[in-house]
Order: C-alpha cells, then structure tokens, then sequence
DNA sequence: GTATTTGCAAACTATTTGCAGTATT
DNA sequence: AATACTGCAAATAGTTTGCAAATAC
C-alpha cells in the first residue's frame, strides 16, 4: 500500500483513502475493468464509497497517465492499470478483454506522417473478434 | 446510388431509402461520425428519418462488415465508411479522428499467440494524442 | 401478400456535475 | 488553516426497445 500513496504523490494527486484502494484494485486486476466493476470491488474494502467517486477517480487517473483509458469499442468505458505497452484482444460478443504482451522487436516508433498529425502520447493495437466460449455458443 | 442499394442487396439486407442514404453518408464522410451526425446530415435529405433507425442501421451495417465501428475512448460510438484496413489519430481533447494510410510493407498478419485466442476478424490501431489546433489552444 | 423495416414514444443505462461536508497536506 | 476530495442527489447524455403503421421483396 506504501508504494500506491507514494505512486499517487508523485503525480501530485493528494493520497486518500478512497484513491489508493481504487488504484491497487486497477493495479492488481488483469481484467481490464469498468466503472462499475471497480466500484463492486472498492466498495468491499469501503463500504462508504460512492460510484460518483469512482468515476472522478478513474478519468482523473486516466488523464494523470496512472492507468489507461482503453481504445475499446464497448459499451462502458474500460480501463488498464499496466501503463506498459501491450496489445489487446477484444471479444466483440462478451466484451472481455486480453493482454497480448508485444514481441521483442516491437519498439513502437512512430511514422513521420504520424508525428505530424500532432502531439502522439501513445499508441493502442485491438485485435476484435470472438473468444472461444462465444464462438461455441453461437 | 445504384452501387450502393446492390452493396445492400448483397449482404442480404432489404435496400430501404433510409438505408441507401445512410450507408452513402458514411462512405463520402471522411470524418468518422457518430450516429447524431450521421442522422444531422441524413435528416436533410429524409426529414422523416427518425435517429432511433439511425442508430439501428448503423449496428446493423456494423455487424454485417458494411462499415465499421471503431475502437476508441471516446463518448459517442463512432463509425468509419472506409473499410479496406488503416490506421486512426484521434484527438482526445476534441475527439477528432483522422485516417493514417498503411505502409506498403504492414500487411496486418497476425502471430499464432494472438490467433490462439479465438477467431481474429479485425486489428485497429490508434494512435492517442492532441491535434495542433487543441495543442495551441492550451 | 408476406415479411421486414421504420417512426413514435418511452425506457434504460452510463456518466457527469453542483454543492456542502469531510479528509488531506 | 487552507485546499482538495468525497458523498449525496439530481441532471444529462447516449443508446436501445416494444409496438403499430409503412415499405420492400
């Protein structure tokens, strides 16, 4: 827990309650999860918490680079508290979400035409289909 | 008009006036709108067009392959006519996207690890940043 | 003529915001 | 002590759905 306050310090984020035990939960799930999944997590721990914090929390996370809004065409928005770069598959019919770690020689630079367009902070790769459980299903 | 009620036509969809001018909307526009700019702009030409079968026709056409719906953090689904395989810039201050033509060498195979985890039907790649325009406006 | 599609209206779901009290620095 | 954060409540925004009338095959 020392690490997730001194973490939210150095972003200049004051460390309470509420903020730590979100962005441990973000950090230790591998599930990509959204609001209310965070919510029905958090609000375990504390039982005061609302939904309304939990969203501020999360878009000011986001926008503080601690976690990443992901680039997902989902219902609800999903977040990811690995902040290093890795891909993701997206199952369009269950919309759960798997981290595709990237290959060795995948350095992620960008294009000149690419850096012109502006200011480029990141990149995100989504391989969209169906998982196998849903293919079954079908 | 005629090449588009066949597209239509041949993906089994009955080639209805609203459906005709939408899908035609979707692949002149280069700017990847969201279904209340698609009904904006369709409106014009059926002023009895309802945005409720805006939003229908745009998931149809979605899962039926006629266009796509990206992948992106944005507050509005967002659709792009433009179906051979590219690349987008969005803007996350002002939700602008942007097309980014594919390299002559990217021919998007994907490596077993990723076709392991189930039917890969599509890559979307982002790229996350600010545009010059919002970029100077801070 | 039959089946599919559309408009209307309403419902539903997700997300944001103002304000006053509370916790953090 | 001053500032920043949170809960409450309500508002806002985006999207979906049931049903009867209209349209396409």
């Amino acid at each position: 827990m020392k690490k997730i306050r001194e973490e939210l310090q150095q972003f200049g984020l004051a460390a309470t309650h509420p903020r730590s035990v979100i962005l441990r939960c973000l950090r230790e799930r591998k599930d990509h999860p959204d609001a209310e999944t965070v919510y029905q997590t958090v609000h375990q721990e504390i039982p005061s918490l609302s939904i309304d914090t939990v969203y501020r929390t999360l878009n000011l996370f986001a926008s503080s680079g601690l976690i990443v809004h992901l680039a997902m065409p989902t219902h609800r928005f999903r977040f990811d508290g690995g902040v290093e770069p890795h891909d993701h598959f997206l199952c369009t019919t269950c919309e759960q979400i798997v981290d595709i770690e990237p290959e060795e020689n995948d350095h992620q630079v960008f294009s000149e035409k690419v850096a012109a367009l502006g200011q480029i902070l990141s990149l995100q790769r989504v391989y969209l289909g169906t998982c196998h459980a849903c293919k079954k299903a079908i």
